[in-house]
DNA sequence: TAATAAAGTTAGGTAGACCTAACAAAAAAT
DNA sequence: ATTTTTTGTTAGGTCTACCTAACTTTATTA
């Protein structure tokens, strides 16, 4: 198997090259400063993971993950990401307190003690921060997300993504509060053009229907929308 | 805090000269032989629990532990028995699957989780093998152990120790099936003069009440005896 | 385009936890 | 009381995961 400096630096570059929107070019530079360690040493791992085939890059040129790679870096998160969830439903630990731990925990090896620990959940699709959780595969459920357009009346949304980049669409939307991660409700719509209300930070803003089409939102609790059965699931 | 071979040595340290009845003088080689390293390596690691204040030895002498080393000892083999006791009541693992994965979650640092995984299993007083469970100030319930001449009729106990320590009582002993760690039911006793009937791996011997004084016994499924409220206690 | 800055690499070094081989002390057997 | 065996110690070496300092390549800016 693979020892826990190098389960930390798979998982840090399935978070750094697949977990993130935009600029998942990766280089040592950024990597050594996600894992507190130094260029040179993350430059070294690097060269350990490429001879065992599980990350793929030439000198000076940017680093991606073989399939393998991406495999065992997904099953870090997997462990992170149940064992927070456990400590959260089962030991009553708070959202802030479990990264540390889950840190330690993901590096447990135990087929069994994974896939047990999953079914005791009950499967759960995300953690206590609301990130989705692989499973056994690695696949992961990509959270239902729609444009706050189409959020119904009363309903609320978190903030996952916009589809605009320009800078007067940005600049429009943190003057209104609205922020990657940040919570919408959906106050009224207007019939006549979709001019929509927003309560956002506890303030009101009309906004037209064109900003709306322009921002993904996913349902706060359960982040899966139509299928979810979970009676305050949002969508 | 300590590191993971410090506390796989800690641990070792406690079991030898703690929880072994007789022989409690540990050497180098033995505490060497029990954690499957050569003798110069334990002898690398003594002198650095020595430099810490752990241990306490002299070249070519015993070893023993101080006070706080002893306190750390416990607490690892308090993590690793509340963690079997999770693997098992929790997880459905079985007694013999425990040991290898409660070997690692051990080293879990987190004063919280211990004493939270300690609440939310009941705060369990022994293992899934019937090993008791050190307290969070490292305090052991020794189980509460009867004679087996003072066991009824219809109980059955587990052997925990014997008194004589004779050649002739040990192979008497073994050649009916007597031996530590192993269940007897008293099947029937004479009040006459003791005479007791024991049923032993499904076969029924007639000894003297001499025999049975000299036999420590406990229940087999609580350990606890008089006090204990399980409607399936054998005492 | 040349100068400067940023990013990435290499060489050489440390600390922890292990090893082998040679040696010394203590215990047991003759 | 020697010899032999067992037990314990030391010296010197490996491997992993870090580090610093010097250097090279690539990117940015003047
Ligand atoms: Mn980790
Ligand atoms: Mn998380
Ligand atoms: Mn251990
Ligand atoms: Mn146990």
């Amino acid at each position: 198997m693979f020892s826990q400096a190098e389960e930390n630096y798979l998982k840090a570059l399935v978070q750094l090259i697949h977990f993130r929107d935009q600029g998942n070019e990766v280089g040592t530079n950024e990597l050594a400063l996600y894992l507190n360690v130094k260029p040179a040493t993350a430059n070294d791992m690097l060269k350990k993971l490429r001879e065992k085939s599980l990350v793929s890059y030439v000198k000076y040129g940017k680093i991606s993950l073989t399939t393998e790679g991406q495999k065992a870096g997904m099953d870090v998160v997997r462990k992170h990401r149940l064992w927070e969830t456990f400590l959260v439903e089962k030991l009553d630990f708070t959202w802030d307190e479990v990264h540390e731990v889950a840190e330690q925990l993901e590096h447990i090896k135990s087929k069994k003690l994974v896939n047990s620990l999953d079914d005791f959940l009950q499967n759960p699709k995300f953690d206590p921060h609301g990130d989705a959780i692989p499973d056994r595969e690695g696949r992961i459920l990509i959270p239902y997300q729609r444009l706050l357009s189409e959020v119904s009346i009363g309903k609320s949304g978190k903030v996952v993504s916009v589809k605009d980049n320009s800078n007067s669409f940005l600049q429009y939307a943190d003057k209104i509060g609205v922020r990657i991660g940040g919570m919408i409700e959906v106050a009224g719509r207007e019939s006549y053009d979709g001019q929509t209300t927003l309560r956002v930070e506890n303030k009101d803003h009309t906004v037209s229907d064109k900003f709306c089409m322009n921002i993904h939102v996913v349902c706060p609790t359960c982040k899966l929308g139509k299928d979810c059965s979970k009676n305050d699931c949002s969508f």
